[in-house]
RNA sequence: GCGCUCUUAGCUCAGCAGGAUAGAGCAACAGCCUUCUAAGCUGUGGGUCGGGCGUUCGAAUCGCCCAGAGCGCGCCA
């Protein structure tokens, strides 16, 4: 399709600036702040009147009388100290809302740098529960994985289980003390599973012993052992199950389910290579790797601890050798929270040493964490905190309260209901994390997570619903849509608004940013609801005004239910309302 | 001690490659269902952008200082 408002007028400027001999980098406008005065601005003439040392007045008419020309505009004024505002004629906006509607992707561009990218989101552990503190990574993640293919990306995800380190060795010699010996494969449940690690946990804390013992069984189960491999097989699968139910009811999906372990070989090798390298030292019976302190004091890479285990960070590394190798990626990004930067520095710039992935662009999406009341992030290892779970049916329960029971709707019975719920529910949890920006932490309010007014998921899916219950009454009548006409103020807003949709979406993929894409769904599905009370479809003036609107509200309805869709959300057709409800 | 991040409306947060009247949502208040789903819409009130100094024609945005909060800092992950 052709370009979009945005970029029209950009592409325009960029001419206009070339031809005045300016400085093409301020060619650009931006959604205007005064919508009463534009729909866009350039505050170009303000940035190159002061490095030109003139008058920005001056500058601003020049590219106003050219802009003059163009035949999209319907006017053009400069204000204030040397705002250009641009106003467009409707018809190019309502042209360009039609194109839009002829187009199956909406509009939206593709990246024009098409390469493999492996996302690291999720990251659960073998015996921990997972709570709300691990749903940023998972939530998040998910969203960029489809942003990421949707702009044109080859995308290869990995939940990148927690199952190699000293937790292992720290259940297994809990369970081990508790049972006497591991003759016998354990057979615990998932619950049982966690419970030990917490004893185990606790028993750590406390008793240096503990501790001497948990190291050396982590050594043994790494080196080989039988027992404890069979021992470890049997928490690993059972702790997976669990996770794998919990991301599924989320939403959150992987293409790789590899572990800590998985890089095991992988980790031999990188030890070979720094050594040959001579990366590596020696240093108090540990084998690490030096970095560069000129800038900051950076602790170095321990990469074989003196009991001869291996470190996280050495596992972390060796990912990476696989990733580049075995799976092709050309960029690796990891989404974890902010207390992870100085681990990530460390071993990417260990990597850099090692030479192990050349021209592959390594990144650390770096999030706020989670936290309680007090302000302070959940902990996973103390116990008390709100797991996943429960949160999940907590909130299905506040939206069955407003929904029918079973069977009392034609066609709803129970596994209908039952589908409607998870959907709404997951949408109001999984919202209210995305519409944050990644940086931020944020307090957790139980109660927001089951709140389905304003800025909420349902609200967005609301306003779907809204539109799918109009397509069908004017599918009835026979209306079909037609070519849109803008008249009302709040038509023209909606089609104005619908043409973002691809300049937010790849900002959004640039900036691996999905509360970009949240904030602009929400504004778009408000905009749709003045529309809605304001312009009746069926009830319009003109059989081709209820068309154009009909097609606004179609086009509307397909943008927000591609919006959800990168951000992980199902839209239903219907939501049901109780009877009682006030 | 060193380093990183943060402080914007009563609450939760946007805005920050400097720019025109600092925006949402929630909460509060006043309206709108015999017309496409009121999980909605319309309107009102509410802010010395932590404090100070500086750069600039112009600072929530950039720099320095101060105060407060959080996180991290070689054998936990």
């Amino acid at each position: 399709m052709n370009l979009l408002l945005e970029n029209k007028i950009n592409k325009a400027l960029k001419e206009i600036f070339k031809r005045l001999d300016l400085d093409e980098k301020y060619a650009f406008v931006k959604v205007s702040d005064r919508a009463d005065l534009s729909d866009f601005q350039c505050n170009g003439a303000l940035a190159l009147a002061k490095i030109a040392h003139k008058n920005p007045r001056e500058i601003g008419a020049a590219i106003a009388d050219e802009l003059e020309r163009c035949d999209f505009c319907e006017s053009i004024s400069v204000d204030g100290p040397g705002f250009i505002n641009i106003k467009l004629k409707n018809e190019v906006i309502a042209q360009n809302a039609d194109e839009m509607a002829k187009d199956e992707r909406l509009g939206c561009g593709l990246t024009d740098n098409p390469h493999k990218v492996v996302l690291d989101y999720g990251g659960p552990n073998v015996a921990k529960t997972m709570h709300v503190g691990h749903l940023r990574s998972g939530v998040i993640g998910e969203s960029v994985a489809r942003i990421e293919r949707f702009v044109g990306n080859e995308v290869i995800s990995d939940v990148h289980l927690g199952d190699w380190g000293t937790p292992m060795g720290m259940i297994l010699s809990e369970i081990e003390r508790q049972d006497g010996n591991l003759d016998k494969v354990p057979s615990y449940d998932i619950a049982q599973i966690t419970e030990f690690y917490k004893q185990a946990n606790i028993r750590c804390k406390e008793d240096e012993s503990a501790r001497e013992a948990a190291r050396l069984v982590t050594a043994k189960l790494q080196g080989g052992d039988e027992q404890y491999r069979k021992a470890w097989q049997h928490l690993r699968s059972e702790s997976l199950k669990a996770i794998k139910e919990n991301y599924k009811e989320l939403d959150v999906n992987f293409d790789l389910w590899w572990g800590e372990s998985d890089a095991h070989t992988a980790c031999q090798d990188v030890v070979k290579i720094a050594k040959e390298k001579g990366v590596s030292e020696k240093d108090n019976g540990a084998e690490i790797i030096r970095l560069e302190e000129s800038n900051k004091p950076k602790p170095p890479v321990i990469i074989v601890k003196s009991d001869g285990a291996f470190g996280y960070q050495l596992t972390d590394i060796a990912t990476i050798k696989m990733r580049v190798e075995d799976l092709g990626a050309q960029e690796i990004v990891y989404f974890t929270d902010s207390r992870q930067t100085l681990h990530f520095e460390q071993i990417f710039e260990a990597v850099q040493k090692l030479g192990i992935a050349p021209n592959v662009k390594l990144q650390h999406i770096v999030f706020g964490t989670v936290n309680g009341a007090d302000g302070k992030p959940f902990k996973t290892r103390d116990g008390g905190v709100m797991d996943l779970e429960t949160l999940i049916v907590m909130s299905k329960d506040k939206v069955r309260q407003s929904l029918p029971k079973a069977g009392e709707v034609a066609g709803y019975g129970e596994a209908e209901i039952e589908k409607l719920t998870s959907q709404i529910a997951i949408a109001a949890i999984k919202f209210q994390d995305l519409k944050n920006t990644i940086n931020s932490g944020y307090v957790f309010e139980l109660e927001d997570f089951a709140k389905f007014e304003g800025k909420t998921g349902p609200y967005i899916q609301y306003a779907i619903a809204r539109i799918n219950s109009v397509l069908r009454k004017a599918d009835a009548a026979g209306l079909k849509c037609g070519k849109i006409i803008l008249q009302a103020p709040e038509e023209r807003a909606l089609a104005l608004k619908l043409a973002q949709v691809h300049n937010v979406v790849m900002r959004a993929h640039s900036e691996k940013e999905p509360s970009i894409i949240a904030e602009y769904t929400h504004g778009l599905a408000q905009i749709f609801s003045t529309f809605y009370n304001a312009c009746p479809v069926m009830t319009a003036e003109t059989p081709q005004l209820a068309a154009s609107r009909l097609q606004l509200a179609k086009l509307t309805r397909d943008v927000l239910k591609l919006m959800l869709f990168l951000l992980g959300i199902e839209a239903p057709e219907v939501m049901l309302k109780a009877e009682n409800k006030e």
